[in-house]
RNA sequence: GCCUCAGUGGUGAAAUUGGUAGACACGCUGGUUUUAGGUACCAGUGCUUAUGGCGUGGGGGUUCGAGUCCCUCCUGAGGCACCA
């Protein structure tokens, strides 16, 4: 009698097992030694409602691993939690008329119903959401130490307003310049807001880039961009009729004899003091302002521009250049002011071009300055020393380092967020909450069905007293950005807040071991987590000083060639699968199907042959039970078979390799493995003098494959009675006695790069004895026999034989 | 526009350091078994004008040898600071 594989039983029962016997619960308090540990990340989702392919496929490689560290011997944390707070919760709320806790904490029920069902080896009694009191009341904690040390400050800054709702937009609620309920025209609007001085760990946080070993090139150079050091140099143009000059920084102070006009910011000081007395500049900045905010709109718009009466002089020259106002200059990039070199710049040029403005060529052919007084003639390198020099030396410029990278903007003017822990006492001024009466609550008792949700029309919430004085005085109504959520909940999930948002304990476990999430993240989320620990470090809470140690951008789950998006439509369902397949074969699909690093293009057929891959192992052990089951026999290797001894020797070979992949992290390989595995332990099974042998090679088998398909391992193991619980079984390793039996091997040969033919030869053959083989055997001597002349003979022992004719 | 990455059969892909291109699967073709089947098993499967030639997005280069290194172009994806 067989039995079938019914994924759903067998899913349960192990899942059960595992909380039963709290298989996968971490003493995070243990001294343990610090190599010892292994702490495996994957980003904690936004809480949507609904895990899709995207986050199965994240926690399935970060499962993988975690599980195979723990066969290895590990001590491993691999914990869970939520990402709560943000924008569409309000949106959700404004829609369903429901409120965004409700419906926050109903999507979080379900989403862990959806991953435990998966059977992903999380610790779940460290699960946490960010809008849990006592999770952000550390985070507020964590925030006046950060104004303590002036870490914190406000300032202006534009946001989109929208004129008819009455509120502030983020850039993705704005559509085509409106606003998408309200379809009003969105305005720029300045008001005060609270920015982190990341720009103050600039250099730190670029030069520590070089520190991350284990990090993707790619990531560490898309942020190296972003913080975007520069080294230049300051220049004061003498604007004519004012004693203030107009500042730019230029990292082409040797182009300054090609500069043919300056352009400014619309909201730059000089153009804000010409609008008031000048009509159509006025106009022009109002078109300004209802500009995008978005970089890559500035940076694509149509460029704009309109004269001013205001000429600036030439510091190196003396000539007279005009004054624009452009729409591509940023205030708040730089100074809010450039010098503009049609010749060596091209948005500079397209301008000069529009508005025929001049354009002076700065080098000739042979790359030497042309025009330039006693700088003529110069190369570049040599123009740029000696132009910043005469700057200095006439006190018109200076050298200057900038960054690309701007202060953070943490505050929003949205409910469904953290409060800042501020108070506004008339007396007072801005005073910071006491720290013993954090945390600052989110008041929940808001009614969403009746208009305006900020907390400024919440006055249970506002009104309050002055922690110096006593007076009344109001709190602080902006909520934080849910960047800062996370970019500190790693280690949150180490101690759970007994020890405050963290103690050196946690040091134990960090940097995190490995940190999986999209690539989607590689910037911002990743450079504010790198800040955050910085911090951390400097208030000496901690002795590491970057976050992550390793890091793994997985690629997206794509669809038709598209990100899946309920926008697009091209969503799977995790749900459906399960129901199909059970989950050990989804597993199995996403680890298969692509390299984790690369972007997974779903398919319905591929996953069928995984599910029947799973079908044909149960069936292979029901099959063979009796013969698997006896623990008694093994022949001694060598007296078996050369055809038995070369299989044998192929499976370790094989296991050599999954384990190396296994360490790289190329999983899709670690699951082609265990296929291989699987064929060769058929090929055994048919061998008579193997059957001895066939139970340690399923026992391999099934330890290989435990950590993705950890379910029906989990009950083939038990059933051929190999222990209680393979997940806290050892790793299985290749045999090197068994890797040393094999002593042939075959040699390409080649013929001017060519493969032509191939021999078998013992191992460490020498040059001589390949040729010998390669002429007396008539194929290959026929190909040597066709070149007469032999120049050049390259020989890789056990590799290849090249003859170059 | 700027920064980063990717492109290999009909499809997903494989290929330590430059050294047998296409492992492992999906699909397809033919066969065997079964009452039947969408099951299982076996064989074949890059293209081609086939004892040879051509093949890793296009073009060029370095090398005895290039999917892998360099230059250039094309296409697609991600990010661009208030989506997360």
């Amino acid at each position: 009698m067989t039995s079938q594989y019914h994924p759903e039983t067998v899913e349960k029962d192990a899942q059960s097992f595992w909380e039963k016997h709290k298989t996968f619960e971490t003493n995070t308090d243990q001294p343990a030694k610090r190599n010892d540990n292994y702490y495996c990340l994957s980003m904690f989702p936004y809480t949507s409602g609904n895990i899709h392919m995207g986050h199965v496929r994240n926690y399935t490689i970060g499962d993988v691993k975690s599980r195979i560290k723990k066969m290895q011997g590990h001590n491993v944390l691999q914990p869970m939690g939520w990402d709560s707070f943000g924008l569409p919760a309000e949106n959700a709320a404004i829609k369903n008329k429901s409120h965004p806790a409700v419906w926050t904490r109903e999507n979080i029920k379900h989403m862990r119903t959806q991953l435990q069902r998966i059977g992903f080896a999380f610790d779940w009694s460290r699960d946490f959401a960010t809008c849990d009191p006592a999770y952000y009341r550390w985070q507020q904690w964590l925030f006046l130490q950060m104004y303590k040390k002036d870490l914190v400050y406000k300032k202006n800054a534009i946001v989109n307003w929208d004129p008819v709702d009455q509120t502030v937009l983020a850039n993705e609620q704005v559509v085509n310049g409106r606003g998408w309920r309200s379809n009003a025209l969105v305005e720029q609007k300045n008001i005060a807001q609270w920015f982190c001085r990341i720009t103050s760990y600039a250099d730190r946080l670029n030069n520590d880039l070089q520190t991350l070993e284990q990090w993707p090139e790619a990531v560490k150079t898309m942020q190296s961009n972003w913080i975007g050091k520069s080294v230049g140099a300051e220049v004061h143009f003498q604007i004519e009729g004012k004693t203030e000059p107009l500042t730019v920084f230029t990292t082409r102070a040797d182009t300054l004899y090609g500069v043919t006009f300056m352009a400014i910011a619309a909201d730059h000081p000089l153009a804000l003091e010409l609008a008031k007395s000048d009509d159509k500049i006025k106009a022009f900045a109002n078109r300004c302002k209802q500009q995008s905010t978005a970089e890559a709109d500035i940076q694509t718009a149509e460029k704009i521009g309109i004269a001013t009466p205001l000429y600036a002089i030439n510091p190196i020259n003396q000539e007279k250049i005009p004054v624009w106002i452009a729409n591509y200059i940023l205030m708040s990039y730089g100074t809010g002011a450039i010098m503009a070199v049609p010749a060596e710049d091209e948005r500079d040029h397209a301008f000069a071009t529009k508005y025929n403005l001049p354009i002076q060529t700065v080098y000739d052919n042979e790359g030497r300055l042309l025009n330039a007084d006693t700088h003529i003639g110069m190369r570049q390198e040599q123009a740029s020393q000696a132009i910043t020099a005469s700057l200095k030396k006439s006190k018109h410029g200076t050298e200057k380092t900038t960054f690309r990278l701007r202060d953070w903007g943490i505050s929003r003017q949205r409910y469904w967020g953290v409060p800042i822990p501020i108070i506004h006492c008339p007396h007072c001024g801005e005073v910071a909450e006491k720290e013993e009466n954090l945390p600052v609550t989110l008041p929940e008792n808001i009614d969403y069905r009746y208009g305006d949700p900020l907390l400024k029309n919440c006055e249970a919430f506002y009104k309050t007293t002055c922690p110096e004085c006593g007076a009344d005085a109001v709190r602080e109504t902006d909520t934080f950005d849910t960047f800062f959520d996370s970019s500190w909940y790693y280690q949150y999930f180490i101690s759970q807040g007994k020890d405050g948002i963290c103690s050196i304990k946690n040091d134990q476990w960090l940097g995190v071991d490995l940190y999986i999430g999209g690539i989607e993240h590689a910037i911002l989320h990743l450079l504010y987590a790198r800040f955050m620990q910085k911090i951390l470090f400097d208030l000496q809470l901690s002795e590491v000083s970057e976050p992550f140690t390793r890091l793994l951008s997985q690629g997206m789950v794509l669809k038709d060639g598209a990100k899946m998006s309920k926008s697009k439509g091209n969503v799977v369902s995790p749900d459906t699968l399960i129901k199909t397949y059970g989950a050990d074969t989804i597993r199995l699909f996403v680890i298969f199907a692509a390299p984790p690093t690369q972007d997974l293009e779903w398919s319905d057929g591929a996953i069928e042959g995984c599910f029947r891959f799973l079908k044909r192992l149960w069936t292979f052990v029901d099959t063979h039970y009796k013969i698997l089951i006896k623990n008694d026999q093994q022949g001694a290797f060598d007296s078996l078979s050369t055809n038995t001894q070369q299989l044998i020797i192929d499976l370790h070979k094989e296991l050599y390799v999954i384990e190396r992949d296994a360490n790289h992290i190329h999983l899709n390989t670690v699951a082609s493995g265990a296929m291989k595995l699987f064929q060769l332990i058929g090929k055994l099974q048919k061998q008579e003098d193997a059957q001895g042998h066939l139970r340690e090679a399923v026992s391999i088998l099934l330890r290989v494959l435990n950590p993705i398909t950890p379910h029906i391992t989990h009950a083939l193991w038990q059933k051929l009675q190999l222990g209680e619980n393979i997940a806290m079984a050892e790793w299985p390793q290749a045999d090197q006695r068994i890797l040393h039996a094999a002593n042939q091997i075959t040699i390409v040969m080649q013929i001017n790069g060519k493969k032509k033919g191939m021999v078998t030869m013992h191992t460490d053959a020498s040059e001589s004895e390949v040729v010998n083989s390669l002429k007396s055997d008539p194929a290959t001597s026929m190909q040597l026999d066709k070149h007469q002349k032999i120049k050049k003979t390259i020989y890789v022992k056990n590799k290849l034989i090249n003859f170059v004719v």
